[in-house]
DNA sequence: TAGATTGTTAATCGATTAACAATC
DNA sequence: TAGATTGTTAATCGATTAACAATC
């Protein structure tokens, strides 16, 4: 494996790459070329090959690369030939649909423990798990060994949930929260704005639809000009 | 509003524009400059005032941008000054958790309409909304005029939802299912891999570990040579 | 060996940042 | 008018694509 920092754009491919991967595992391709995967993914075979080669050589001249072999080593870059212990912080909305959605996940990471500020969830039960008091975080999180916290608060209590979380020590935070938190160099920091990728698609709309009455006009003016 | 193609790079900054501009306008703050927003989003200055003239000059010159003025604008740039009526499809783990999610928005995005193809689940209840048979999609997508269908089905069903979707005549899809889709030009497309983004978040985790450890070892290599 | 395809260097493209003239 | 700050052009930076030598 190189040195040098790898870009963020690059990063965010891997987990496609690895789809794609365990689909062509699924049914049964053994090897594949730049070219083939090009074809398959929608990047450019020389992009795949410069990805990939921030991290080894993986391929094999004249032959192309190794399904599996590609896949176990994206897997081992990724870090996901470990598993990994979360909390999640919010049973509010947003805390109840990232819990549901958790679910979903066949292993490497798993909800160990959901907390709760306000007092009449506490030890309530939601989705089969009990709903656990926030001032028991901390020990919580020493004592189970927690990796991530997942915050699914209301803005306000975000960052002060962050902020108890990496005093905890975990090593990664998923923020849900409709806002900007800021953490320690030796945490990881991965954010999603559900909203904000509902209103780009709501600007696309707006896009096409401008678009579509251009050209109705462009086409209106031919018609005009034809009738002169 | 200016004419050339507006890359998404900028697009998918004016969500987060927006927030602050609304943080703003809670707080009382009427007018900003690109030099104080810059200090408070963290983009450069250069950055904010290079993306907000793709659209027009919000600005004005010795003064700054009018905080109410410009998030108007932004609003109207995004098409948030609208009401969107949204299906969703899917009501397994993945669909309960987004319909959740949806319950947390105040106005602007409605759930009009939740379908799935498991027989033993249509016409039973969820979060207080009947849950429909996906065969009635097409002539309620026509009837009630929804904009938009959110993809929470199966990775094997989500194409031809999609396409179902398609030909019933949304503008939008934001596909959630673990799986890429195809549209026609006409429609908008937004994708969410969440698990991706927890991917990506465990990549940084042992990006971090690996240099922790690496200057762990450099401090031993000191220390060594210090005892020779 | 010849053909195929990688790994890597060089060229291009696009996005970000810097600089500054325009103007409120 | 002088000071401030935008809007916009030019310079820089980084990411993508093209080309090709290395090699299986």
């Amino acid at each position: 494996m190189k040195n040098a920092k790898i870009s963020n754009a690059v990063i965010n491919r891997l987990p496609r790459y690895r789809r794609y991967l365990i689909e062509l595992q699924k049914k049964g391709v053994e090897k594949i070329s730049s070219k083939e995967f090009s074809n398959l993914i929608g990047y450019t075979a020389s992009q795949i090959r410069q990805d990939l080669n921030n991290f080894g050589g993986f391929g094999q001249q004249g032959y192309g690369y190794s399904v599996k072999g590609l896949c176990d080593e994206i897997n081992a870059i990724l870090g996901l030939d470990q598993e990994y212990r979360m909390v999640l912080l919010g049973a509010g909305n947003l805390g109840q649909a990232i819990y549901k959605y958790t679910k979903t996940f066949k292993r490497g990471f798993k909800v160990c423990g959901w907390f709760e500020v306000k007092k009449d969830l506490i030890g309530t039960s939601s989705e089969g798990m009990e709903i656990l008091d926030y001032e028991g975080l901390v020990s919580f999180v020493e004592k189970e060994k927690i990796d991530i916290g997942i915050i699914c608060t209301d803005r306000e209590s975000a960052q002060e949930a962050a902020d108890r979380l990496c005093f905890a020590g975990v090593k990664g935070i998923w923020n849900f929260a409709r806002v900007d938190i800021e953490v320690p160099p030796h945490v990881a920091l991965e954010v999603v704005h559900l909203s904000d990728s509902l209103h780009a698609l709501a600007y696309h709309m707006n896009d096409i639809k401008k678009k579509e009455a251009k050209e109705a006009e462009t086409r209106e003016h031919r018609i005009d000009k034809r009738q002169k």
